[in-house]
DNA sequence: TTGTGTTTTATTGCCTCC
DNA sequence: GGAGGCAATAAAACACAA
């Protein structure tokens, strides 16, 4: 590339070229002056231009209203601050003022793409070339773009923790209603067993015997997500130690009974019936079910053997595991 | 003062559109 | 084919800590 000092070669650079030069012109002695400076002379524009580094000059009500750029300028005031500032200025890239970024800025929000009119406009008012005004405008654009994809970036993110953060909560949701249920399965068959009723197997008995998966987690498979979360707050608060409020829902869960000698004691589920918004509904179910299996010990439910050996949950065409012994 | 990182201005090359 | 846009990049200007 070009060397430190070097002026811009290459086929957009005569124009800012001669537009610096311009600038230097119109504050630098004649006699400092080069023969491509004077040619640069040809484009100066007609107002007063800016003049180097933001330091240099200053403009008051810029950006306030529709006032022309240069209208608020003083001139006078800043012409040896000028000169002064400009002959430190090497022949090298130039900042624009603080005014001209501004009043760029305020173009920019406007419209951040530029037609032809409107940059000569703005290469008028601010005193720079047209090029310059459309490089300032490309530069722009493409700062814009970048931070708007960090912000899409920042928005995307915090969307993906939020969804993780349900995710963990709903996974432990799900681990406790899972427990719960074993807790109350346990629960249901002591009391069966205590009554003498049902001749129900503890799953833990013969665990030994069984795969590992089946017998520690025998409904570890049963979709739990249709399971509403207000059961499991409701049930914590009721009395757990009676059967009567044990979890079966007739609407929902119907339980069936089912005859298989010394082997049979099945829940059917019905999921897809259940909603978050047949919580009500679901509590007073599960309490009627309860209610059954309480009249059932009671009246020798019908349907049901006295001989039933076996607790689980079914389902072979469903894939979901259960316990046969 | 100097080294280093960041920002700004500008160039280059490629692409699309008219 | 020329104009204009964009991405990548260079390099000057600037900010700032050591």
């Amino acid at each position: 590339m070009m060397a430190p000092g070097m002026l811009y070669g290459g086929a957009g650079a005569s124009n800012y070229f001669d537009g610096v030069l311009i600038q230097k012109q119109r504050v630098m002695s004649s006699s400092t002056t080069t023969p491509k400076e004077h040619l640069g002379s040809l484009f100066a524009p007609a107002s007063s231009s800016f003049l180097g580094s933001s330091s240099m000059v200053s403009f008051g009500g810029v950006n306030g209203g529709k006032r022309s750029f240069f209208d608020s300028f003083d001139q006078e005031d800043n012409e040896a601050d000028e000169l002064g500032e400009y002959l430190h200025q090497s022949e090298k890239k130039r900042r624009l003022t603080e005014n001209q970024v501004q009043f760029l800025e305020k173009s920019f929000d406007e419209e951040n793409k530029l037609e032809p009119e409107r940059k000569v406009q703005l290469a008028k008012e601010l005193g720079l070339q047209p090029r310059q005004i459309a490089i300032w405008f490309q530069n722009r654009r493409a700062r814009w773009k970048t931070k708007q994809l960090e912000k899409d970036y920042e928005e995307l993110r915090n969307r993906y923790d939020t969804l993780k953060s349900n995710y963990n909560n709903l996974l432990k949701e799900k681990e406790n209603l899972t427990a719960e249920v074993f807790q109350l399965t346990d629960k249901l068959l002591a009391k069966e067993k205590g009554n003498g009723q049902l001749a129900l197997c503890d799953t833990r008995e013969n665990s030994d015997a069984l795969p590992k998966e089946t017998v520690a987690y025998p409904i570890s498979r049963i979709e739990m997500s249709n399971v509403p979360a207000r059961v499991h707050k409701q049930q914590q608060q009721e009395d757990l130690s009676s059967a009567k409020s044990d979890v079966f829902d007739s609407e929902s869960v119907h339980s069936t009974f089912i005859d298989q000698g010394d082997s049979a004691y099945v829940f059917e589920t019905e999921q897809s019936e259940l909603s978050q918004d047949d919580d009500e509904n679901f509590s007073k179910t599960m309490l009627s079910t309860a209610n059954l299996l309480g009249k059932a010990e009671d009246d020798d439910y019908p349907g049901r053997s006295s001989n039933l050996s076996y607790f689980g949950f079914p389902v072979e065409d469903q894939g979901f595991g259960f316990w046969t012994y």
